[in-house]
DNA sequence: GTGGTCTAGACCACA
DNA sequence: GTGGTCTAGACCACA
C-alpha cells in the first residue's frame, strides 16, 4: 500500500473504507478484516489501524464488538450518506478543475449533455 | 516539489507545465524558467528538466532558441487543444467516480443542474 | 499519581480534569498544562495524557490549538453541565449506599434533613 | 480480591466484613469463614486475616470459639451501630461532594426531593 | 514549545 | 483470536 506522505495514514485509511462502502465493496454488518490483519495488509502498525478505526467508530459507520470484530453499521442511511458526501466532492473537484480552466457553467452544462449523448466514446474527442 | 513515485518524475513535469498553460498562467510566448532554475526550484536533476522541455518540444508546446531559452508555442490553437484534453480528463475522471458509486446518468445530469442552479455560491467561492 | 489499575488511565486523567472544572479549580478560557507537562506530573506516557484530552475535545470540553495548547472550552453551559453531571453521579451513589444498608426513601430523607439542621457537628453520631 | 496500597489490608477486610454485616448478608450468629479460608480466597497471608479477626473481635463485633471458629456477635444493637457508622460516613461523602461542586444546602436539599419524587424508578433499577 | 502521527512491542480483557 | 491500553521514543507541523 502506497500512502501520500501529505497526509495522515489513518485518514487516508479512513476515506478508502468509506469509499469500499459507498461503493458496495463492503456491505452492511460485513466484518471489516481485524486490525492486525489490516496492518500487515496495509503495511503500518496496528496502532494506525486501529486509529482509522476508532475514527470509523466515531463518525457511526462502523461498531466494533470487543473480542470478535468491527463491523459496517446496519444503518440503512448510512450508505446513502456515504454515496452523497463521496458524489459532492467529485462534483466539487470536477467544477473546480473547470473553472481553473476558464470554463463557464454553461459550457459545462454543454460538455455533460453532450459526453451523456455521445457516450464513452471520448478517445476521439482526446486526440 | 513532491512527486509521485510511481510515474516518471520528468512526466509530471510535463503536466505540470501543461496545465499552467492550460489555466493561462503560463502564456503564449512567454519564457519558461531556464533548466537549472527549475532544476533548483523542483529539486530534481537539470537533466530531468531537460527531458521535460524535450518532451513538450516534441509535442509543439514549446520551442527552444539555442542561446536564449524554451518558449511557449504561438500556436493559437495550443491553448485550446490544452484545455479541451484536461477538460476531457476531468470529465471522465469524475464520471469514472461518480459511475462506481453507483449513480446514474439521469441522476448524474440531476446532481449537476441542481449544483449549477443552488450551489453557484459554494462554487464561487471555491475557485 | 495513583491509578486505579481496573480503569483505563486516560479515563481517569478525563474525569479528574472534568472535577476540577466543575469545582471551578480550572476556569473557562484556562489552558490546561501541556501533553508533556502533565504526563511528567502524573507520570504517564505522553500519548496516555494526549488520548484523555483527545476524549475531552471530542466531549467539547476542551479545544486545542495546534502548538499552543489545549483550553477549556468558553461555553458558558459546559461547567453546568459537569457540576450536574458530578452532583448525579454523587446522589446516585448515596442513594444505592443507603438502600444496600436497608434505609428507606423517607428514612434517608429524614436523616438528610437532620444533617442539614444540626450542621457538621456529626461526630457524635459517629461514635 | 484487589486491596488499595494506601492502606492495611488487615483494615479492609474489617471495612469489608463490616459492610456484609451492616448489608445483613452475614447474620448475627452466622460463622465467618476460617481465617485460612479467607486466606486462601483473598489471597493473601493467614496472619493478615487473624489480624483482622482480632480487630473485629477487640471491637465486639465478632466472637471467637476456640476450635470452633469466629461467628457474629449476637449483640441486638451491633447490626444496626454498624448501619448507623456507614450511613452517617456516605452522608459524609455525598455532602462533602456537593459542597466541592458548589451546591448549597437548599439546592442540595432540592435535588434530594427531586429525586425521591421522580427518580424512584432509576433508584430502584439500581439497587 | 506545543500538539499530531507513527512505529514497535508488551500485556490485558472479552469470547 | 479480537479489540483496548500503555510505554518508549522518533519525527513532523504550526507558531
Amino acid at each position: 500500500m502506497k500512502f501520500d506522505p501529505e497526509r495522515p495514514i489513518y485518514m487516508q485509511i479512513v476515506d478508502l473504507i468509506k469509499k469500499k462502502i459507498a461503493r458496495n465493496e463492503i456491505l452492511p454488518m460485513n466484518k471489516l478484516p481485524s486490525q492486525r490483519e489490516l496492518a500487515v495488509l496495509m503495511n503500518v502498525n496496528p496502532n494506525t489501524v486501529q486509529r482509522a478505526y476508532k475514527e470509523l467508530e466515531d463518525e457511526k459507520i462502523v461498531v466494533t464488538l470487543r473480542g470478535q470484530g468491527t463491523f459496517v453499521s446496519d444503518n440503512p442511511a448510512l450508505v446513502k450518506k456515504l454515496k452523497n458526501e463521496l458524489a459532492n466532492k467529485a462534483l466539487d473537484d470536477f467544477f473546480i478543475e473547470m473553472k481553473s480552466l476558464g470554463f463557464s457553467n454553461a459550457e459545462i452544462s454543454h460538455l455533460i449533455s453532450k459526453f451523456l449523448t455521445e457516450g464513452i466514446d471520448d478517445n476521439a474527442a482526446k486526440s
